[in-house]
DNA sequence: TATAGTGTTATCGG
DNA sequence: ACCGATAACACTAT
């Protein structure tokens, strides 16, 4: 399940093989993957046009489209959601499949239409396709990014700090806020809080300047981690979330929780 | 069969 | 109005 590594590497297949390619039909019918917009709409406004651009803030993605023959005016950016279980499948004209992550395979094969919610056809007979089981994702056409806080992979020092500077919200909970900080999920969470040894359900407005600096040291370099590894199960404390896990620093028993509506891990010494 | 889940958002209460 | 907590969404896996 997508959060920022996984939906930047989404947004890297995207920029590699599907922009400049023509787009000639849109199956855009279900109505959950594509509300607001009734079916057809998304077609309407995209027939004739190329991808020309793809672009991520924290777990948002949104293409740039071109005008259509002969016009001078761009079409609408088509915005992409992963949501839960979202994952993006580039195929070739020869039908070959460029997987924009594998979090969510299920054993599926290339071909496979299951749970199939959106997709481009291209005029090389390709296709960039929306797979989505849990069907949390959303495809629209002009999304709204202004209200997502600054990428978590790119947040300044003095923004981090104003991002935890009001009210009293768990520094977990202001975490997983997209509004303050646009990327982090929960395993992203509990991987930052583990490192910095910054205990979930602590206030934010208990945190010390240190506390801060460190956790913001955590956040780039989890992010980093997990962008490498090439996704965030592969982060150094997530094998251990789970009953009779232990932490990986000191074998204290790691301990469950929920936290701004998340299952949280923490270790019990260390996080206390 | 019942429940949890790597995300977002509407709604409710303080 | 602001803030935080909770339920709902849709579906699969355990």
């Amino acid at each position: 399940m997508p959060e920022l590594p996984e939906v930047e590497s989404a947004r890297s297949v995207i920029a590699r093989v599907a922009l400049g390619r023509v787009i000639v039909d849109v199956d855009d019918t279900d109505t959950y993957e594509c509300r607001p917009h009734r079916p057809g709409e998304i077609r309407t406004a995209l027939l004739g046009r190329t991808l020309t651009d793809a672009h991520r803030r924290g777990k948002s993605m949104w293409c740039d489209t071109s005008p259509v023959n002969g016009s001078a005016v761009a079409g609408p950016p088509l915005g992409i959601h992963l949501g839960m279980s979202g994952k993006i499948v580039v195929a070739a004209s020869d039908g070959t499949e460029t997987d924009g992550g594998d979090y969510w395979d299920r054993g599926r094969q290339p071909g496979d239409r299951r749970y199939l919610r959106f997709s481009l056809t291209f005029d090389d007979g390709g296709s960039m396709a929306l797979i989505d089981p849990r069907r949390l994702g959303r495809v629209r056409l002009d999304p709204l990014i202004d209200r997502l806080g600054p990428d978590a992979g790119l947040i300044t020092p003095s923004q981090f700090r104003a991002a935890l500077a009001r009210g009293s919200a768990p520094v977990k909970a202001r975490l997983l806020d997209q509004e303050s900080i646009a990327g982090i999920g929960n395993l992203l969470a509990d991987q930052i809080l583990w490192q910095a040894r910054i205990s979930p359900g602590r206030s934010v407005q208990d945190l010390s300047a240190d506390d801060i600096s460190r956790l913001l040291r955590a956040v780039r370099q989890a992010i980093r981690a997990a962008v490498a590894g090439g996704g965030v199960h592969t982060l150094s404390v997530v094998p251990f979330r789970k009953p009779g896990g232990r932490c990986p620093r000191d074998n204290a028993p790691m301990v469950r929780s929920t936290v701004g509506g998340r299952t949280t891990w923490r270790c019990s010494r260390e996080q206390p």
